[in-house]
RNA sequence: GGCGACAUAGCCAAGUGGUAAGGCAUGGGUCUGCAAAACCCUGAUUCCCCAGUUCAAAUCUGGGUGUCGCCUCCA
């Protein structure tokens, strides 16, 4: 399979370090707030890197951290009049509620920063230690001129990023380019003890330590959001590399961003929306479909319109499974008629399209694309008239499933079990009615369940139902 | 100023040299008590513009226009 790797702007055949095991890191949110739908991209992009990996049979341990300890949570926590340790504990569990509700899986390890401090702190030592970083005034700051390679992920000269530098000038730094790896303790200010004296870790230096300490020091896969490209995995670069004197990533993984109105979403333009409310308009499933059904490197644009968009064309793989369900149910007993053996021995062609598309950078809308024919083809398949067996629809669901499972689109879809017996119930009503020909009380009951968010579909095969 | 990305039907969106996937929406049809779902048909002689290379270009080259991003915390 191809990745764009952003190191060397191509697309390379991926090969890990270790035949048959990934190695993936992804930054993960410092946790001040709720997650916004920029935020939902790389978790919802990466989650499908990483499904992918494994249904191709590669032992994937992926590793995404938490930065509990940072500026805008303390700053948070005066807001709210809490600490920030209590701030950090709270949008944790935000999270995790907003990734769950994305089908985003956890992690192998979710380690936080504070967990860390003694890896980030030997880390820094060593830095201090090999001439690449200095003490000034209690705090620590990486020197970037001793890493001469500094600027070749985001393909600038250093000089050229000093000309653009819009870095206060500060004399506790040798150069405007120079970056804190430990901050001295502020007043009021959460600290840990260091050989600077006490302090916390910066930004940076956390996403190198933890990824050492759970992967090893030379990783297959980093991932994370274009902006992240420079400053942060610049710098993880730097010191990585100057500390352990290796490769640090063999492939770098960026992610388009969302916008609205075609500008970028973020918080500090104030422009976003949260996970939260627009799963609440649209569901949280919508948002996943949403996003796969563009390519990952693709500027996205946000809106109502395309959220509907997405909403409804998800919504045709939904009845398409339910439909399968219904004739796995209902269908012929027997097996494999012998037309449905000549139709299904087109089935592999799907999966192998598929897998073509997903091993072409991961291009999930062309996989989408794929899985929109399996279901034109399944439901031509399936169609009444042609009485079809339960085994062909349990051949055509265990390949949609096996597909579906990689992208990850109806994880939503919970089968209303517990509803069951009252919907009969009021179906075996107003099949009655129906047989009496009264209409209007026909029409009632299936308004009745309507309004319990059940949808009623009259087929000649008898009658379906599925939640709305 | 430096670096980079993008521009394909009403909308979303694949497609990197061989004659434009897929989805949403629209219109027509089949089916149907109504409805829904499904299926069939329907739409870019054309891929921002201009020039060039080629038997052949949405795809390559040069120029232009527009939009966006990074260079500062940001997914």
């Amino acid at each position: 399979m191809k990745l764009f790797n952003t190191m060397t702007m191509k697309k390379e055949e991926f090969v890990p370090l270790a035949p048959g095991a990934v190695k993936m890191y992804a930054c993960g949110p410092t946790v001040y707030n709720y997650i916004h739908v920029g935020n939902a991209r790389p978790l919802i992009i990466f989650d499908v890197l990483r499904r992918y990996l494994a249904y191709r049979g590669y032992d994937v341990t992926f590793v995404q951290n938490f930065t509990d300890v940072d500026d805008k949570i303390i700053g948070r926590a005066k807001e709210e009049g809490t600490t920030p340790e209590a701030v950090a504990e709270k949008y944790i569990t935000e999270y995790f509620k907003d990734a769950e509700g994305l089908g985003v899986r956890a992690a192998t390890i979710h380690p936080r920063a504070t967990e860390n401090i003694g890896e980030i702190i030997s880390l820094i030592e060593t830095l201090v230690d090999k001439g690449s970083a200095y003490v000034s005034n209690g705090d620590v700051y990486f020197k970037t001129s001793s890493f001469p390679q500094y600027g070749k992920l985001s393909h600038q000269p250093l000089d050229e990023l000093m000309a653009g530098a819009r870095i206060d000038v500060s004399d506790v730094k040798e150069s405007p380019m120079d970056f804190a790896l430990w901050k001295a303790a502020k007043p009021g200010e959460p600290f840990w003890q260091s050989p600077w004296g006490a302090g916390r870790p910066g930004w940076h230096i956390e996403c190198s330590a933890m990824s050492s300490r759970y992967l090893g020091k030379t990783i297959d896969l980093h991932c994370g959001g274009q902006d992240l490209t420079f400053p942060h995995h610049e710098n993880e670069i730097a010191q990585s590399e100057a500390a352990n004197g290796t490769e640090f990533v063999r492939y770098w993984l960026h992610n388009g961003f969302i916008s609205i109105d075609n500008k970028k979403m973020s918080k500090s333009l104030g422009n976003f929306f949260t996970v939260r409310e627009a799963a609440e308009a649209y569901g949280y499933d919508t948002i996943r479909m949403f996003m796969l059904m563009s390519h990952y490197r693709s500027p996205l644009n946000y809106s109502g319109d395309i959220l509907i968009q997405a909403k409804n064309a998800l919504d045709r793989l939904k009845t398409f499974r339910k439909n399968l369900l219904f004739v796995q149910q209902n269908g012929a007993d027997g097996g494999l008629s012998e037309n449905e053996k000549t139709a299904t021995a087109a089935l592999p062609g799907y999966r192998e399209r598929f897998i073509e598309a997903m091993d072409d950078d991961f291009n999930t809308a062309d996989a989408i694309a794929v899985l929109f024919e399996l279901v034109r083809e399944g439901n031509s398949m399936t169609a009444a008239d042609k009485n079809p067996s339960k085994a062909l629809a349990t051949a055509i669901l265990a390949l949609f499933d096996e597909l579906d499972g990689v992208l990850g689109l109806l994880y939503a879809e919970t089968g209303a079990e517990n509803l069951a017996d009252t919907v009969e119930a009021l179906i075996a009503a107003r099949q009655a009615a129906r047989q009496a020909k009264n209409w209007a009380e026909a029409d009632r009951i299936r308004d009745d369940i309507k309004a319990m968010g059940i949808v009623l579909e009259d087929t000649p095969q008898g009658v379906k139902w599925h939640k709305a």
